[in-house]
DNA sequence: GTCTATACGTGGATAGAC
DNA sequence: GTCTATCCACGTATAGAC
């Protein structure tokens, strides 16, 4: 396939992705808005759940590029458009910020991963799904995805545990599906949540080495493939013995 | 074999490693003396090396675990037990601190990679060293390599392109072997970056998710096989027709 | 070589006007 | 609902004593 061709495919792809599983700024912020609303005090609807997408977008965005620590309220106010004072209508602090980003984008990542998984039913295909819903879903909310994963460690103890926990939840996912194919003999038998892991961790290479990926030519949906294959090949159930030259 | 018998072997090669690589902060920061003497206004060595162990011994800690950013010199200075403004004599400002502890650290990484596997002749023995060589520096000197990962992103736009440049360079290390593999016919043909690029995530997890591995019993000479495994199986140039179920 | 004391800027957070 | 003005703690960095 010509390049070009395959990059218009693995773009369509993503958009339907995106309309199908229904992920976005808005509405994240809405269920931001719909669990946080005592710590907003503003009462409109509409305009609480623009300006937090506002602030939301900005917070990911200046903390990607040089961390949520030395972002300053001031760099946050300047670049969102509303002042410093008016920031605080919408968290009590710096700290309840970044948790309560932590907390939804935590939350709806982990439901569209269940989702998408649970439309297939082999082994072969939840795994598949799962390799591809990961990629394509860190193309779509890569900000989130990448703050979740650089600020997890400068939480606060509480906070920190219950990330490392819903990583780990993401992580059992495909474990879960791994020991699936291993029960119904699709997978060799060998410790399925090593390889969960492994997995995951290719999987994050794709949205914290972002710049790398795309200055090589890679889409995400090729990306996604390319991990599909990885799965396929160590997870194939050929002895040991015929693979080794 | 039994677990504690392979743990024991495990901490075993980590040792010799250990040794024959010969890494450790007080030579590190020889060489940080050696280059950046002219920014430490301390003349004698012994004392300049000592105390620069400290600071970046002290430094790597907070930052692995609050963030550079949110590092203060007052924090450096109770850790290191030098006065705030004893600190100044081993450094300029604190963006000099960063920069020095990225520069030297990428070099020697880089260099005791190269070292080792120039030990060996065949593709396969070449990556499998490259492999474990990765794993069991990044045991020794976890710190620098979470703190060369983390902060990476956050330096002046000329240190930044260095530090890519660099990872890049490591990269190219697995892709150049996985190239003379397939060669000599022992790879399949496939993109060889890609792969390599695929295996560096893979090892990075190692010191990135440290606690998660700790707590699933895995040993640093243990995750090195598994990746080993990984890499043989996903090279093999078994056709994938025999794979798919 | 290292310390204490201090200058000076910037940070998060709040009060009260509009 | 949002802004401006302001408070006060803490940040980096330096000067000068010991």
């Amino acid at each position: 396939m010509v390049p070009a061709v395959a990059n218009r495919r693995a773009a369509d792809e993503l958009r339907v992705f995106r309309r199908d599983a229904g992920v976005s700024m808005t509405e994240l912020c809405r269920a931001i808005y719909a669990e946080h609303g005592d710590s907003v005090s503003v009462q409109n609807e509409t305009i609480a759940v623009a300006n937090l997408a506002r602030i939301v977008d900005a917070t990911l965005a200046i903390a990607n590029r040089k961390g949520f620590a030395a972002m300053s309220l001031r760099d946050l106010a300047r670049r969102t458009g509303l002042s410093l004072g008016g920031l605080y209508a919408y968290f009590q602090s710096k700290d309840e910020l970044v948790a309560v980003i932590q907390r939804q984008g935590q939350r709806q990542i982990e439901q569209v991963l269940r989702r998408q998984v649970d439309q297939h039913v082999t082994a072969r295909a939840r795994l598949d799904e799962a390799i591809r819903a990961h990629v394509l879903l860190s193309e779509i909310l890569r900000p989130w995805f990448v703050f979740l994963y650089m600020e997890a460690r400068h939480l606060g103890q509480a906070e920190r545990r219950q990330a490392v926990a819903m990583e780990e939840a993401t992580e059992e996912i495909f474990a879960a599906i791994i020991r699936e194919g291993q029960a119904d003999g699709s997978f060799r038998d060998t410790d399925a949540l090593a390889a969960a892991a492994m997995l995951k961790a290719v999987l994050q290479d794709w949205y914290l080495k972002h710049g790398k990926h795309g200055r090589r030519g890679q889409t995400a949906a090729g990306y996604a493939r390319a991990v599909q294959e990885l799965a396929t090949r160590y997870l194939a159930p050929t002895p040991m013995e015929e693979i080794t030259v």
